[in-house]
DNA sequence: TTGTAAGCGTTATCAG
DNA sequence: CTGATAACGCTTACAA
C-alpha cells in the first residue's frame, strides 16, 4: 500500500517542500538537460527521490497550459463500425501510430466513437483541439470539411490512403499498381486465362486507379478481359462481394480466378464459395487487395498488402517535422506515395483442368 | 477561409473583449444553466455570437486546472497485438465505451499501443494518471499490479472480463453457463452425441468456468465423453486450434460436433477443416465461444455470444456512479454478471449418417 | 445581472 | 547553482 492513498495527487509543491528545495528547482532537475537550467546532482537525486517517495506524476493540463504545447497528436480513424471486419485498416495503424509517436515523445489521442449523427462526430473533433493536440493523422476523412476543421486552426494534418484535397494537408497514398501487376502476373504464370475483378465502381480516385492498374496489367499479359468478367459492386460490405461472386459464376464460362478490391469483399466470395462448394484453390483461385486479414480465412488468402507500419511511421514522422518549425516557416506539406506487395498464400493455384462447378 | 487563421487559438479572454463583457461572464453564458450564476438571454447571445465567430474552443488542460476535474475516463485494453484476430474483444468494447461516456458527458482516451517490453505500458499508464483521468476501464489486465497503480492513487477502477482480484475494484464479468447450455442442448437436439470441447487447460478461473458449464451441461444430457473429447491447449492462438482439432479428427470415432472457446481457436479450426475437406456442418458442427467476429467466417458459426454493448455501458455507468461520491464516500466497488446467450449460425445441423471423414 | 480577483500546477525569466 | 515571481486559460467566490 502506497502512503499517498486516495487524497489529493502529489504536486510539484510537495516534492519541493519535501526535498527541501523550490518548485522552479524540482521542475529543473526532473526535466534533465532539457532546461537550459542547470542542477547539482547532489539536489538532483534529493528530488528524485522526494517524487518517487510521492508517486508525483506531472498535471499534463497544467504543463500544456505552461508550456505552449501539449505533446498530444490526434488520430481519427474513419468508417469505424461495431464490427472490426467492416473496416479493418484502423485497427492496424492505430498501434503503429502510437508506438511511432511515442518513440517521439508524443502521444496518441485517438477519437473512438463514431455514428452516423454527424454531431458526434464533430463533438471528437472538438475534443481533440480542445486538448490542444499539436497535429491531426486523419484517416480516410469523410469530407475536406472535415479536414479544415484542422487547418484553419493552424494544426497541421496528415491524410492517410483515401485524402480529400485539400492543399494545406499532407498526405500519405499506396501504390496499389506493383502489387496488382504482381498479382496478375502470378495468376498468369500458374495458367489462368479467364480473370475476373470484384471492386467498387465508382469515381473515387483510389478505386480508380486500382482498376486501372489491373486493366494495364491484363492487357499487358494480352488477356484483356470482356466486361462481364468486372464486377462492379455498389459498395464495399461482404453482401457486395457475395453477391458479385454469385453473378460471376453463372458466366457462360466461369473465372478460373478472381482479384478482389478488398478484403471486406473477400468475406463475402468465400461464404459463397463454401456455400457452393467450389474449393479454393482448386476450382478457383481468389487474390485480394489489403492484406489486413486475409492471413486468418480459410483458406489463407494470397493478399496485395499495404505497408501498414510504414504508414503510421511515415505519418508520424511528417506530422513530427511540420511541428518543428516556430510558426508558419517550412510548414509545408509532403506528399509520400508508399509500395504495395503481392503476399503468396494458399488461395492460388493453377486452374482446374476440365469444368470449374462442383 | 476562417479569419482566426493559425496564430494563437482564442481564448475566453478573446471572447470577452469581442462581446464587451467580462471573461467571468463569457464562463457563465458558455456552461449554461450549470453555472449557478445567471446571465440575461440578451449578453448570452451575444456571448455565444463572439464565441462562434472566433471559433472559440475552451482549453482543456486550463478547465481541468481549474475545477478539480478531468471529465476524461482511462480505457486500457489488453493484449492488443499487431493483428486484430488474436485479441478482437477489446476492440468491440472501445466504441461502446466510448459511446457510453459521451453520453454521460465524458470523453474517453484509450492507451493503445501494447508492447512486450513493460516500460511502454508503464509510461501509458502514466500518460492516464498525468492526464487526471477520473476513472479507468481495465480489459482483463496482466497483473494486480497493474490494477493497484490506479487505487493506490484514489483512481476508480472497472475491471472487466478476466479480473485480478483487487477487493478496491469493480468488476463485470459473463456468465458463460446458459449460452453453454444452449450451446450443448442445441447440439444433442441436433441427434449429436460424440462432442468434443477445444479450449485452453490452466487455472484461469474464468477457463474453468467455461468448462465446468459444458462438463455440467454434457452430464445433465447424459452425454460424459472421455477424456480424449478434451483438448487443451496451450493457447488461446489459430494455431493451437488447428492443432487440437487435427488430434480430435485421429480418435477411432471423431466427433459429430465441436464446442470452442474462443473464436480465434476456432480460425484455426475452420483453417484445419477446410485442409481435410471436411464440409461444416454437414460433416462436422462446430460452435464457438466469444461471437466476436464469428458471423464473418464460413460458414458463419453459431456462437456463445457475450453482451459487448451491455458490457461497455455498464462499465461506464458503474465508474461514473462511483465519481459521484465526493470523497471516499459511497466509493465501494460493485460486481455485475452478465448472461451469454447463444446465436444460431449456419455451422451447426445434425449429425451425419455414415463416417464423418471425406 | 455582471465585474473583479484569486488560484488551480507548471515552467520560464530574472535576480541572487 | 538556486529561489522568487509571473503567467499560461479557465472558473468561482465575492463584491458591486
Amino acid at each position: 500500500m502506497d502512503s499517498v492513498a486516495n487524497s489529493r495527487m502529489a504536486t510539484s509543491k510537495d516534492v519541493a517542500r519535501r526535498a527541501g528545495v523550490s518548485q522552479a528547482t524540482v521542475s529543473a532537475a526532473l526535466h534533465g538537460t532539457r532546461s537550459n537550467i542547470r542542477v547539482s546532482e547532489a539536489t538532483r537525486q534529493r528530488v528524485l527521490a522526494a517524487a518517487t517517495e510521492l508517486v508525483y506524476l506531472p498535471h499534463l493540463g497544467a504543463q500544456t497550459l505552461r508550456r505552449q504545447r501539449s505533446g498530444i497528436i490526434g488520430y481519427v480513424p474513419r468508417f469505424l463500425r461495431e464490427t472490426l471486419y467492416e473496416r479493418p485498416v484502423p485497427y492496424y495503424l492505430s498501434t503503429h501510430i502510437a508506438r511511432a509517436a511515442m518513440h517521439h515523445g508524443y502521444h496518441v489521442i485517438e477519437v473512438n466513437a463514431e455514428s452516423s449523427q454527424t454531431r458526434m462526430s464533430e463533438q471528437l473533433i472538438q475534443f481533440l483541439l480542445s486538448q490542444r493536440v499539436e497535429g491531426v493523422i486523419l484517416d480516410a476523412p469523410a469530407s475536406s470539411d472535415e479536414v479544415r476543421h484542422f487547418v484553419a486552426r493552424g494544426v497541421p494534418v496528415v491524410q492517410l490512403l483515401r485524402p480529400q484535397p485539400v492543399a494545406e494537408a499532407s498526405t500519405i497514398k499506396v501504390d496499389a499498381a506493383q502489387g496488382l501487376n504482381s498479382a496478375v502476373d502470378h495468376l498468369c504464370a500458374l495458367g489462368h486465362t479467364l480473370i475476373a475483378f470484384i471492386g467498387t465502381g465508382g469515381s473515387d480516385p483510389v478505386d480508380m486507379a486500382r482498376l486501372t492498374s489491373v486493366r494495364a496489367a491484363l492487357e499487358r499479359a494480352a488477356l484483356a478481359m470482356p466486361d462481364p468478367y468486372f464486377a462492379f459492386s455498389d459498395s464495399r460490405s461482404a453482401e457486395a462481394g457475395y453477391r458479385a461472386m454469385r453473378n460471376l459464376l453463372t458466366l457462360p464460362e466461369p473465372p478460373t480466378a478472381v482479384l478482389i478490391m478488398g478484403d471486406v469483399l473477400a468475406l463475402g466470395v468465400l461464404r459463397l464459395l463454401y456455400e457452393q462448394h467450389v474449393r479454393v484453390p482448386d476450382a478457383l483461385s481468389v487474390i485480394s487487395y489489403g492484406n489486413t486479414f486475409a492471413a486468418f480465412l480459410s483458406p489463407p488468402l494470397t493478399s496485395v498488402g499495404q505497408p501498414f507500419q510504414e504508414i503510421g511511421e511515415q505519418a508520424v514522422v511528417l506530422l513530427i517535422e511540420r511541428l518543428g518549425g516556430t510558426t508558419a516557416a517550412n510548414n509545408i506539406p509532403e506528399h509520400i506515395l508508399l509500395p504495395t506487395e503481392l503476399v503468396l498464400r494458399a488461395s492460388t493455384g493453377p486452374p482446374a483442368r476440365g469444368r470449374t462447378s462442383p
